[in-house]
DNA sequence: GATTTTTTTGCAACCGGTTGCAAAAAGTGT
DNA sequence: ACACTTTTTGCAACCGGTTGCAAAAAAATC
C-alpha cells in the first residue's frame, strides 16, 4: 500500500514534521535533514496525498472545467489546449459535462465536495448566472467563451462576437454582394444573438443591399444543412454568414446538393476556424476565433485568481480575423 | 466560507458523529436525529467534504480518465460518453491529457497523489505495459481501446481490430473488387498492425485478387490525403480499407480531387462510424465501432473492480458491423 | 414493572498531511 | 569561552471527515 509520511519518519529517524518540511516549499529545513528524508521517501516510493494536504493547505490544484458541448469539434481542441495549459501548471482538470443539466447550485456543491481551487466554465452557451454562483459561492471562475459586458461579474475570455458579426457583415459588403444574410445558431443562444447584432447593425449602414437571416435549431451539422435546404425553397441570398464552422459545412453541403456552386452562386462565410475549415474537401472562408491565446489567457487567469482571489473581475476580448479560403470570392479589384 | 460537519453539530445540538452518520449511508441514526441534522445542515448550506472523508473512507470516487488522443474528432464523442456514464454513477473524471510524455512512473504517481478509485485509459496507443504499471501499483484500472491479448494482464475493452480487417477485406472481395488495398494509419500502432494482419490474412484466401498496402503518418485528415496523393502517382488499386474515418475522409479528398468518382471508380470503406461518416457530403461506408457500448462497458469494468480489487482480468470485445453508406458500391445479386 | 435485547449516541482515535511556537542547535562576533 | 542571533527541529494542535466501542436510551418480552 501506499507510503505515508509517517512511514518515512520511521525509515528516516525523524519527526513527520520534518518530513513534511523538506516537501513543503518555502519550509525551513537543512540540507543534511533534507537529504536523509529525500533518502527515505525515495526507498519508499513516497509522495504527498495531494487531498490530505489540501485539508490544511486550501488547495488541491484541482480546477473544475465545466462544457456543456461535446459536440462542436472545435471543443476537442479546446480540451486539448486546457488540459496542456493547466497540466504546464501543475493544475488538474476536474472535466464536468453540463450537457444535461445546467442548475447552477447543484454545480457549485459539486465543486466545493472536492475543493477545487477554481472554476473554468467553457461555454458559449451556459449563462453569466451560471458563472456567477460560483463567484458568490466564493470559488474563482473565468468564463471563456462567455458573454462580455461592460460591468462583468465575473471573468470573462472570449471574442467580441459582435465586432464578429460586423466583420462579416463588411467581408460580404466587400465582395460587392447585393443581398446577403446571416444563418445563426439556436436564437436563444448568446453567441447567436451578438453575431446577429453585430451583422445586422453593419449592415444597417449599407441600406442598398438586402439583408435576411434566420437561425438553424443547434450549432451542428445537420442543423445548417436543414436550415439550408428550407431556404433553398424560397428566395435566396447571393452570400451568407453562418454562426459558426461546424453550421457552414451543413450548409455548405445543402448548397453543393442542390447543385449550386460555391462561392461562384453562393458565398459563405463562416466563424472560429476550426480544423477542418482548412481541410481540402472544405477550405472553408472563416473568421478565426484564436483559441490558443483564449485558453491560455482563461489558465493564466485562474492561475492568477489562486494568489489573489478578490482580483476585480475583467473582460479578455480577443480580435478576430477573417481566414480567406474558397467560399467565397475574392474582394473585386478597385 | 463552506460549513463544515462541526458547525452543523453545533447548530444542531449534536455530536459530531451524529452528523457524519446522518450523511453515510447505512449508518445508524434515528428518524428524528436525522431531521434534525438536515434541517440545520441545509440552513448552512452544508455538503460533506469529498477529501477529507477520503482520507478515512479511502474513497474519492474520481477516477483517472487518461488519454493521448485530442486530435481524432471521435474522442470529443468518446470524452461525452465516459463523462456521461462516470457521473451517472456519481464517479468523477480527472482529465489527463498524455499527448506529450508517456512515463508510466509519473502518470502512476499523480493518479495516487489524487487518490483516484481508479484508472481508465483511453487509448488504442498507450501500451498495454503502460496501464499494467497502474495495476502493479494496486489502482484498478481498464484500458479502453487496448489490445485485447489471450491472457490480459488488465481488463481491456474494445474491438478485435484483426477481425475489423478480415470484415473490411470481405467486404471489398463481396463486392467483386480484383484489385485491393490497406491504406492504414502509423505503421507502428498496434491498431494498424492488426488491421493490417486482419485484412491480410483474410486476403490471402483469395490468391486471385491483387493485394496491396501502404500507411499514412498519422490517423489523419491530411495523413490520409496525403498518402492517397502519393498512391494516385501510380497504379491504383479498385478499392481501399482506410484504417479509421478521418483517414478516409482524407482518402476521399483526394480522389475527388483528381476527378475519380466515388465509388463507380474507387471505393473506400473505413472504420469507426464516428458521427462525421453519416454527414450527407461524406457518407462514409465504414466499420462501425460500437463506442457506446465500449465506453458503458469500460465504466461497468471499473466501477466493479472498485467493489472488487481482485477481479480477474479480462478482456470484453465488441463486435463491429458493416454500415453501408455510400462509399463502396452495392454487392452484386448473386 | 422488571428484565432482556436492540438501537442509538457521543467519545476519542484515526485518516495523511501542515504549521505555530518554544526549545534546541547552529552560526556569528567579541 | 561566552553572549547574542539565526536557523532548525519536534510537539501538538489543526484541517474535515469516519468509525469502533462502551454507555445510554429505546424497544421488546415476560
Amino acid at each position: 500500500m501506499a507510503a505515508t509520511l509517517k512511514d518515512v519518519a520511521i525509515r528516516a529517524g525523524v519527526s513527520r514534521s520534518a518530513v513534511s518540511r523538506t516537501f513543503t516549499d518555502g519550509a525551513s529545513v537543512s540540507p543534511k535533514m533534507r537529504k536523509k528524508v529525500q533518502k527515505a521517501a525515495a526507498e519508499l516510493g513516497y509522495r504527498p496525498n495531494a487531498l490530505a494536504s489540501s485539508l490544511t493547505t486550501g488547495r488541491t490544484k484541482m480546477i473544475g472545467l465545466i462544457s456543456n458541448n461535446f459536440h462542436n469539434p472545435i471543443f476537442l481542441t479546446v480540451f486539448d489546449r486546457f488540459t496542456r495549459a493547466l497540466q504546464e501548471r501543475g493544475l488538474r482538470p476536474l472535466l464536468v459535462n453540463l450537457s444535461d443539466e445546467t442548475d447552477p447550485q447543484s454545480s457549485v456543491q459539486m465543486m466545493r465536495q472536492y475543493s477545487v481551487d477554481g472554476v473554468i466554465v467553457a461555454s458559449s452557451t451556459l449563462s453569466p448566472d451560471f458563472s456567477k454562483a460560483f463567484r458568490d459561492a466564493g470559488v474563482p471562475v473565468v468564463h471563456t467563451f462567455g458573454r462580455h459586458a461592460t460591468n462583468p461579474h465575473v471573468h470573462v475570455v472570449g471574442i467580441d462576437n459582435v465586432e464578429c458579426g460586423r466583420m462579416a457583415a463588411r467581408a460580404l459588403v466587400a465582395r460587392g454582394h447585393r443581398r446577403v444574410a446571416f444563418l445563426g445558431g439556436p436564437e436563444a443562444a448568446t453567441s447567436t444573438q451578438d453575431r446577429y447584432q453585430g451583422f445586422m447593425t453593419e449592415m444597417a449602414k449599407h441600406p442598398k443591399v438586402k439583408t435576411t437571416y434566420s437561425f438553424a435549431d443547434d450549432y451542428s451539422f445537420e442543423a445548417g444543412r436543414a436550415e439550408m435546404q428550407r431556404l433553398l425553397q424560397g428566395t435566396m441570398a447571393e452570400a451568407y454568414f453562418c454562426g459558426d464552422d461546424v453550421l457552414s459545412i451543413g450548409v455548405l453541403s445543402a448548397v453543393r446538393d442542390a447543385g449550386l456552386k460555391v462561392p461562384e452562386d453562393i458565398g459563405i462565410i463562416g466563424l472560429n476556424d476550426m480544423e477542418m475549415a482548412g481541410w481540402a474537401n472544405i477550405d472553408l472562408t472563416t473568421i478565426r476565433q484564436p483559441i490558443g491565446q483564449i485558453i491560455n489567457s482563461s489558465v493564466e487567469l485562474i492561475a492568477a485568481m489562486l494568489d489573489d482571489p478578490g482580483r476585480y473581475p475583467e473582460a479578455r476580448l480577443f480580435p478576430c480575423d477573417v481566414v480567406e479560403r474558397g467560399t467565397l470570392r475574392p474582394v473585386p479589384d478597385p
